[in-house]
DNA sequence: ATGCGCTTGTGAAATTGGTCACAATGTAGG
DNA sequence: CCTACATTGTGACCAATTTCACAAGCGCAT
């Protein structure tokens, strides 16, 4: 029950209140860290040490409650309120992203969408208008956005974080292939398939000595 | 040299690269392991230690040279070949993904875009016509796909992963939300926006004492 | 109430990954 | 050739994370 808490337990958290709430929906009542582990490619072991940081929620010889369980979690991650979000960059991955659902049902709302090509700039999004880009800090600032996403090339990406940050967002979701600079008190994710590929075919080079013939 | 390689060091090594080819189109002749840290986001000690886990490859007291590095990076990663790659799944992220001109120039070709909607299975996306999913098999056999990219449901995501595993693939990098249960030899990567969401948001709550009001 | 079987919660040990400090080794300039 | 200097490569240390092992707690049957 102690402060700082590894990343890699917030990510598997994560993955536990997915599974919960698979598993909520079928009616399942109770859940052992053993299950749970299953489902979240981990060991029970760990399920419960990564439960431990934030306080106990089992009972002993029985497992957890689903229902109460899911509950605690998502006040954990911070999902019990509606977040705000603004996305930068209306291409391909920003389509992709705002058109998916599941996004909004968990919380997460789009509240606005921007772009710099004039071709895009007042377009309508369903009940979004794709806004210039020179909004930025008006939307982040009035609209009191959270939470932006950039979905632009790269060479835009850290002054768009800049300013972005500089209005009062206080994290950003990066899909360019940089490294951001921003101050201590703001939190990047980085999104970036590139280094997934790569990382794949660097195992089969290794693993399995080369390409399929 | 050479033991196990953390997944780190593999990521970073991404990084590193990619930092290295805008040098040197921007014809930088040497770097050192301090600037390298600059671009990737770590420190020097960080990016010799990486980078001797393969060999040595700089000159004391003046640095890497940048192609030569950036070659042996590409050995390193497996990008010395093209990669045969299978997009299951003709979807809004299937096809920015599709789309993605990078992808391409890096080395991962889409030999075959796959689907299970009669209205999508036909049509043609530039070169590539969308075919049947029960043509998996057949296609990564035939093909010798090596890396199938998984942008499908959640519920459809298993099944595929085993019957790409079954034809032949030894990859997967997955979109969907479940943790895939696949054989020992076969590598899986994991991009789960959710996931990252949740990370962000855990961290503005415990940080920044919640939402903006 | 008591005992049994099951499962949690948690310190301690093991492992893994990251940092530090510096000897080794190169370049450049007299 | 010798000295001054920069920067690598690496073993020894340190920090973080995972695994282990087990006492403690709970429900149920008797
Ligand atoms: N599409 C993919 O599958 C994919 C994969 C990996 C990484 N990425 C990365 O994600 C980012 C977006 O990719 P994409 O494929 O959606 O690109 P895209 O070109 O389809 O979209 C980028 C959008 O950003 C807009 N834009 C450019 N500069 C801008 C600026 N200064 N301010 C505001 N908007 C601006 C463009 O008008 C465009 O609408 C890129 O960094 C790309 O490298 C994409
Ligand atoms: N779009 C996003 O921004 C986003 C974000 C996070 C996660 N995801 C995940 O990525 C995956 C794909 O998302 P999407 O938004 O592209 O969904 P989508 O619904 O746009 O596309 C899914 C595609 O898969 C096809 N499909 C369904 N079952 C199939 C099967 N059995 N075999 C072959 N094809 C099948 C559908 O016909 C559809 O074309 C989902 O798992 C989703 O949860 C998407």
């Amino acid at each position: 029950m102690n402060r700082r808490i590894p990343d890699s337990t917030v990510r598997r958290i994560s993955h536990y209140l997915r599974a919960l709430e698979v598993m909520g929906v079928q009616g399942t009542p109770t859940v052992s860290s053993e299950e749970l582990a299953q489902q979240g490619g981990t060991t029970a072991a760990q399920v419960r040490k990564d439960l431990s940081h934030f306080g106990s929620f089992g009972k002993r010889g029985l497992g957890y409650s689903v229902p109460e369980l899911a509950s605690r979690l998502r006040d954990i991650l911070g999902l019990t309120c509606r977040w705000r979000v603004v996305l930068v960059g209306a291409g391909r991955i920003g389509s992709a992203l705002f058109e998916y659902p599941h996004f909004a049902r968990r919380g997460y709302d789009c509240v606005a969408v921007l772009d710099n090509d004039p071709e895009k700039i007042g377009m309508s999004w369903g009940p979004v208008r794709i806004r210039p880009v020179e909004e930025l800090e008006l939307v982040v600032d009035a609209l009191k956005v959270d939470i932006a996403i950039l979905a632009v090339p790269a060479e835009a990406a850290q002054t768009l974080a800049e300013r972005a940050v500089a209005a009062g967002a206080r994290a950003i979701l990066n899909f360019a292939a940089v490294q951001l600079r921003v101050p201590a008190h703001v939190h990047v994710a980085y999104v970036n398939l590139v280094v997934e590929l790569e990382a794949l075919s660097f195992a089969i080079t290794q693993n399995g000595k080369g390409r399929r013939k």
